[in-house]
RNA sequence: UGGCCCAUCGCCAAAUGGUAAGGCACUGGACUCUGACUCCAGCAUUUCAAGGUUCGAAUCCUUGUGGGCCAGCCA
């Protein structure tokens, strides 16, 4: 698997061997620093294995770190689910799991020794006075009417701030930098509001909180970080990013990487989108299998190792680009392929009856788990009389280059015999409900027959022996042909992305599959045993990936 | 109309001044007790465009064009 993965090196990397060439760096030091305030989908997945990749292939660390310093959008409910993902992934940070709250009384400090240079300063302005100052894209800003107050007052004031003598808005710190500058982030940024909010670790100890761009420098500091790495929409905080770290003296300043997301076409990820889905009851959570939530993956089956896959075959650069689903499908075909049993199982069936097989006859037939992989045994597969095929198996017209049943038309049945279409029963609405066929003991699996040939194989099962599943088939949540929003910025929405088959009839052996096992139906792609829906009776699966098909019936 | 970033096949993505890797997708063909898998073959005379520098440019320069991001007391 691994050797599909090119070798050549993404910016990241040079960057990094260049570093260690230059002796920077002796020890590297990479971290995922997400906000707990939602799931992690698989544009996370790349950030948490690129970071954790990179740790491990220069011999650094990996930091696990919550950047929890707005408690209106954090909660512990997430923090949970953040760091289960993570471990799902294999991301590994041993004993180095951190949090950004742990270090606001550090921040604290860090806010007064730059007050003490002469860099910070205590603002009274409002909200809105700040943004009419800050000027445009195309204008500068000007200086706050605060803006040279001497260190003492600022000292004072900002200790005032901490002390809750002030409401919420009253008063902020900001740095002392340039209200001119064409890059906005260095027109005075806010280091330090007021919020008087519970905070899900510190409580209530305090009612200031530190912004983004003063405490992520901060927090990568403290740790030893070497190489934040961070998407795209950072890169105008980075000279911010290096003014604070240079302001506050740090001896081997961290340095910030920006890199592109991952996008997927045609699937969301936006946050706002999904939780409207979930309300809506459109999809049955975050895990939802037509979500690519790692939640969602995980629940559908792909596993880990095939989303590691994706995202090293996607690669690193800069530049927006939104990969093929189809590159994910192959991966977790790829993964699945050789490690997962080939089961057989019908998922629309009609029933098939060999009118010379004996009536109370029951083979058990050995057949491979894995034709491809004989590590994973085998199982024995009943075989009788009646027998339950799938309906696109059969047609009563055959296109052409059709080489399934129809009337005349000899098949295997796969790990069983060859049998030929008799006759076939309709009901009267034209369903067919039964089909004939005569077997050729000759043709038995396993018996070396070269008599003759035929061109099509098929699964089935035995009707006497075969289980009740549901089985659910996904497609894109988004409509694809519709693109993906309305005029009102909502999500044109698949009617087919769901499709749930109540009557699907499965091997007795596969009614025995645990909750997230998985396997590869035969003919028909690869499912995993729902997590949540098949602990009460019946197995339900999901379907991860079909498998591909050169032969597409003509409509 | 300010600043920053990006542009190489349908989709990702290498090439770091020396003559356009690779993967996905797709198309042929071989094989097949899964129309899967596997195998073999094909798939950019040209890198958004136009100029310039150079013996030599996807790479450097100029000017355009197209796309992304930035005016939260969010991250």
């Amino acid at each position: 698997m691994e050797n599909q993965v090119a070798e050549s090196k993404n910016f990241i990397e040079q960057i990094i061997e260049k570093d260690i060439e230059e002796g920077c760096y002796e020890h590297i030091t990479t971290r995922f620093p997400p906000e707990p305030n939602g799931y992690l989908h698989i544009g996370h997945a790349k950030s948490i294995l690129l970071n954790y990749g990179l740790a491990g292939k220069y011999n650094g660390s990996f930091n696990m770190r919550f950047d929890d310093t707005n408690p209106t959008k954090e909660k512990e409910e997430f923090v949970d689910s953040i760091k289960e993902d993570i471990k799902w992934l294999g991301a590994d940070w041993e004993d180095r799991l951190y949090f950004a709250s742990d270090y606001f009384d550090k921040m604290y400090e860090a806010a007064i020794k730059l007050i003490k240079k002469g860099k910070a300063y205590v603002c009274d302005l409002t909200a809105d006075e700040i943004r009419e100052y800050r000027g445009t894209l195309t204008s500068p800003g000007k200086d706050s009417p605060y803006r040279n107050r001497t260190v003492e007052e600022n000292l004072e004031l900002f200790e005032n701030m901490k002390d809750g003598k002030y409401a919420d808005g009253e008063k902020v710190l900001r740095a002392k930098i340039d209200m001119s500058s064409p890059n906005i982030n260095m027109r005075d940024p806010i280091i330090y509001r007021v919020a008087h909010m519970t905070h899900h670790r510190t409580g209530d100890k305090w009612c200031i909180y530190p912004m983004y761009d003063f405490a992520h420098p901060i927090e990568d500091a403290i740790e030893g970080v070497t190489h934040s790495i961070c998407t795209l929409e950072f890169e105008d905080h980075r000279p911010l990013y290096d003014w604070v770290v240079r302001e506050l003296e740090y001896p081997h300043p961290p340095k910030q990487i920006e890199f592109a997301k991952l996008y997927l076409t045609n699937v969301v990820t936006g946050k706002r989108y999904i939780k409207k889905l979930v309300e809506d009851g459109i999809v049955d959570g975050w895990d939802d299998p037509r979500l690519v939530s790692i939640a969602a993956l995980r629940r559908r089956g792909f596993t880990p190792e095939s989303i590691k896959m994706f995202v090293e075959l996607c690669g690193v650069s800069k530049s927006n680009s939104s990969v093929d689903y189809a590159m994910l499908e192959y991966c977790i075909r790829e993964d699945l392929k050789l490690k997962r049993p080939r089961m057989m199982a019908v998922l629309d069936p009609v029933k098939l009856i060999i009118d010379n097989y004996p009536e109370d006859k029951v083979e058990y037939l050995d057949v491979d788990n894995n034709q491809e992989n004989p590590e994973l045994g085998t199982r024995t597969v009943p075989f009788c009389r009646e027998l339950y095929i799938d309906r696109e198996d059969f047609m009563e017209e055959p296109p052409k280059k059709y080489f399934r049943l129809f009337p005349g038309n000899e098949v295997r049945l796969m790990h069983g015999y060859f049998v030929k279409c008799e006759s076939f029963i309709k009901d009267e609405d034209g369903k067919v409900t039964e089909i004939h066929c005569t077997y050729d003991p000759e043709t038995k699996c396993g018996t070396g027959f070269t008599g003759r040939k035929v061109k099509g194989t098929i699964h089935w099962v035995s009707a006497r022996h075969a289980v009740n599943a549901e089985v659910r088939l996904y497609e894109n949540i988004v409509d694809e042909e519709k693109g993906k929003l309305d005029e009102e910025g909502n999500l044109n929405l698949n009617p087919n992305s769901l499709t749930v088959l109540k009557n699907c009839m499965i091997e007795p052996d596969l009614a025995r599959a645990e909750p997230a096992e998985s396997f590869q139906f035969v003919r028909q792609g690869y499912f995993c045993v729902d997590t949540k829906d098949s602990t009460k009776g019946k197995p339900v699966f999901n379907r991860i990936v079909s498998l591909k098909s050169s032969f597409k019936l003509p409509k």
